[in-house]
DNA sequence: CGATGAATTGACCGATGTCAAGTGGCGTGG
DNA sequence: CCACGCCACTTGACATCGGTCAATTCATCG
């Protein structure tokens, strides 16, 4: 039989991603195999805008390295980060249910490389394989899940727990630790991380400063250091009663 | 073979409301019965409380007939709607997927009818019947996007158009047409509402009363009729450039 | 008809968004 | 290699939405 250089380069990225890929979790050899042959590759440069909100679906895609960042503008302009997506993560699930626009736009933080697939063939492909429909399931079942904590932090903590949460969510994807020191290397900027904790950028910066005059953090435009984790889980889990004013890293700020 | 009665009385059920439940779409008489012979029935009355969050994962569910309020208790105590759930609409799709605890609670609103499944035995089932996994794929999918559409409203929109928002989305499912009037006659609290809207109920309360002043509804304690859909549109998507002071149905409102 | 819980209304105020005016680091082009 | 300009970020002043609390009023049910 005729196999593409393609296939056999997307078959290899396949075998790459499996272990920290829930879509392709339990998938057989075989499947893999057969994935590979309807896949294609595609690198991306950093700031590349992948789709925009409203364009008619093309792809389903799985990052293969790289930053994404998913993202709505609202209405009045303001900017809504919905998610970061790293490697092993899908892009577009929607596409293979049948949805044939994008409801969010998709943009590049970090250099990436993806394998797409064309989303009816995928289909197809997903309705013979129980395996791959349970992962995009358990997918979805946990990115709502993601959405409902959001949901009720959006609504119920205040900006400097929210902005706790967030960063902890990126730490927690992209930060490489170091001896106590937990570093994140993609540039994102105050906008981006505005847009993923529900606030502006002038509220993040006042926020970091703070955060880092208190010595929980270090940053500078293109690294941003946490030095105390345990200090930001307990500014995000801070379960103050009522209206508080005793706030963990406020304490020695700025003297008014 | 033997066939008990109630599996006869489920497979009835089943029957009656595939039509309206995204769950059971596209399912053969055939899966239908089988579903059957492992669903048991259950009625509640109005104000049971059907599991509490952080319980173990009991049920599996299916709502015949009746409205349940799904719902989280922040930290804080705040209560926060997550959604609002109706005949056809499944709860606890997280028990199939392996999950073990209830991440939320669920409460009877309207007296209900429902089936329910021992998540292990319905998982089984599942993993054999293409049909239903596809389903919950794309209920989940649809559960996602609904919210990040309240994750976006959440954070974009002020409390009126929130609240706006809220109301049609009740209306849509369970507003009774008559005439140009769509009747809400399960009474909801302004506390549900409130936690729905992602605001208070006091607030509520205002904007009711505004509304109410205005003629785009009316209510008391057990019935809300809204008598302006459109009117009711526009305020939802208000698209006002900046912070705007013309709001629509302010106009007219009390003199101060 | 009284009790109970829900809803109303007013007064207050604080967190956080908005806007304006810098500041500084980085990359580009001369 | 330096200088310029740009863009991201910072910081302050200010306004305001909507949350909090307290005091009533209202309906419904026994």
């Amino acid at each position: 039989v005729l196999v593409s250089t393609e296939s056999i380069s997307a078959l290899v990225e396949l075998r790459r991603v499996q272990p920290s890929s829930m879509f392709l979790r339990g998938l057989s050899g075989q499947e893999l195999h057969q994935l590979a042959e309807i896949a294609s590759l595609k690198v991306y440069p950093a700031r590349a805008n992948v789709f925009q909100t409203g364009e008619p679906t093309k792809h389903f895609h799985l990052l293969l390295a790289g930053v994404w960042k998913i993202s709505q503008e609202a209405p009045n302009g303001q900017f809504i980060n919905l998610a970061f997506r790293f490697p092993g993560h899908v892009v577009g699930v929607h596409s293979v249910l049948g949805s044939t626009t994008y409801p969010f736009s998709a943009d590049v933080i970090a250099p990436s490389k993806v394998l797409f697939w064309h989303p009816p063939t995928l289909s197809t492909f997903m309705r013979q394989t129980a395996n791959l429909t349970w992962n995009v399931c358990e997918i979805l079942n946990l990115a709502l899940y993601e959405f409902c904590d959001r949901y009720r932090e959006l609504m119920t903590e205040n900006v400097e727990q929210r902005t706790a949460h967030a960063l902890i969510r990126l730490v927690e994807q992209l930060g490489k630790r170091k001896g106590p020191e937990l570093i994140i290397d993609t540039p994102i900027s105050l906008e981006d991380l505005a847009g993923y904790a529900g606030t502006t950028l002038f509220t993040i910066s006042r926020i970091l400063n703070r955060w880092q005059r208190g010595g929980l953090l270090r940053k500078n435009r293109r690294l941003l250091i946490v030095e105390d984790l345990e200090l930001l889980k307990t500014i995000a889990d801070a379960t103050y009663a009522r209206p508080d004013t005793a706030r963990v890293a406020s304490a020695g700020s700025r003297p008014r």
